[in-house]
DNA sequence: CACTTGACCTGTCCGC
DNA sequence: TGCGGACAGGTCAAGT
């Protein structure tokens, strides 16, 4: 569940907290969560102070001050949640009741302690991770290398966007806006938000999109992943923000989980379906489905 | 290489 | 009520 603007927003506020804070412990168990020698978090972790914290795709980059960095994939269920230690203190404006309860819980694979608060790493799935890296290893690791543009900076231009398409020619264009070499951050809910806005059919093949369509597309990612940024993300059912607040995404959604409620635009109520594999979600109405063209005579 | 499918996990929901 | 199975969806390995 956590695409760009979820773990985006989660950045955010890692980004209020953690800088200049030094990590004074981490407690464990699941390796999977966690895949660090405890020699290497002695070294490189313990000890070390938050210089800052960035985002990649949908990586998270916490970044030490001993030349390492924690990278950490929230996959499906992943949240980061830091809480502040209690008591008085200048910290202080900071929510007593987030909407998840206390910490750590049954999901929690892993506890930071810092200076001034506890940082909890919950993935109830397992499918996520956090991991040590030295600094310099980060672009060498074959996802860096193969992941797209940022959709919200400047590089990701109409030309780039076609320029990596033009590799996925006979796919779905749903299955080539999910690949994460095309572009960086979309994931199931914004690829069906984007295609509703841009009125292409999921399984029109990147090949048989009109340039307009096309055009159309790059902007309406662009502001979907926007949009939903503004309202703290999308909260399906795990994902909470830095502080366990939920986002208001899905109230403002046009297709997704929609199902049976009327099209924004047309009226006509949303179909459920399965395209590259996923839920997908279409008004039957405004995103008509490819016309078979049968490529042999 | 392009492309698709299954695996990784756990909790929830649906039908019987 | 209990139970099996489908489903959730990001990424990578393994398959065609």
């Amino acid at each position: 569940m956590p695409e760009l603007p979820e773990v985006e927003t989660v950045r955010l506020g890692l980004a209020r907290y953690l800088p200049g804070q030094k990590v004074l412990g981490v407690d464990f168990d699941n390796p999977k969560s966690f895949p660090n020698s405890q020699e290497l978090v002695r070294q490189q972790l313990i000890g070390a102070r938050i210089e800052s914290v960035d985002r990649r795709a949908k990586v998270l980059l916490i970044r030490l001050s001993t030349g390492y960095t924690l990278l950490v994939h929230l996959k499906m269920t992943g949240q980061l949640v830091y809480r502040p230690n209690t008591g008085r203190g200048w910290g202080g404006g900071h929510p007593t009741d987030s909407l998840i309860g206390s910490l750590p819980d049954r999901s929690t694979r892993v506890t930071f302690t810092l200076e001034r608060g506890k940082l909890y790493f919950n993935d109830q799935r397992k499918f996520g991770w956090a991991k040590l890296l030295p600094d310099e290893k980060i672009p060498e690791l074959d996802f860096f290398q193969r992941v797209g543009p940022e959709p919200l900076e400047a590089d990701f231009t109409f030309e780039e966007f076609r320029r990596r398409l033009s590799r996925r020619k006979r796919t779905s264009i749903k299955a080539a806006i999910l690949d994460q070499s095309v572009l960086a951050g979309v994931g199931n809910i914004y690829a069906d938000e984007s295609l509703h806005a841009a009125r292409i059919h999921p399984e029109t093949k990147v090949a048989d999109v009109s340039p307009l369509k096309l055009r159309r597309l790059h902007q309406a990612i662009i502001d979907s992943l926007r949009i939903s940024l503004e309202h703290g993300g999308s909260s399906d059912r795990n994902y909470v923000d830095a502080e366990g607040y939920k986002g208001s995404y899905l109230k403002f959604a046009r297709v997704f989980r929609r199902e049976g409620q009327p099209c924004p635009d047309c009226g006509t109520d949303i179909v459920k379906t399965r395209v590259a594999g996923r839920g997908t979600h279409i008004c039957p109405r405004c995103q008509k489905p490819p016309k078979k063209t049968p490529r042999n005579r």
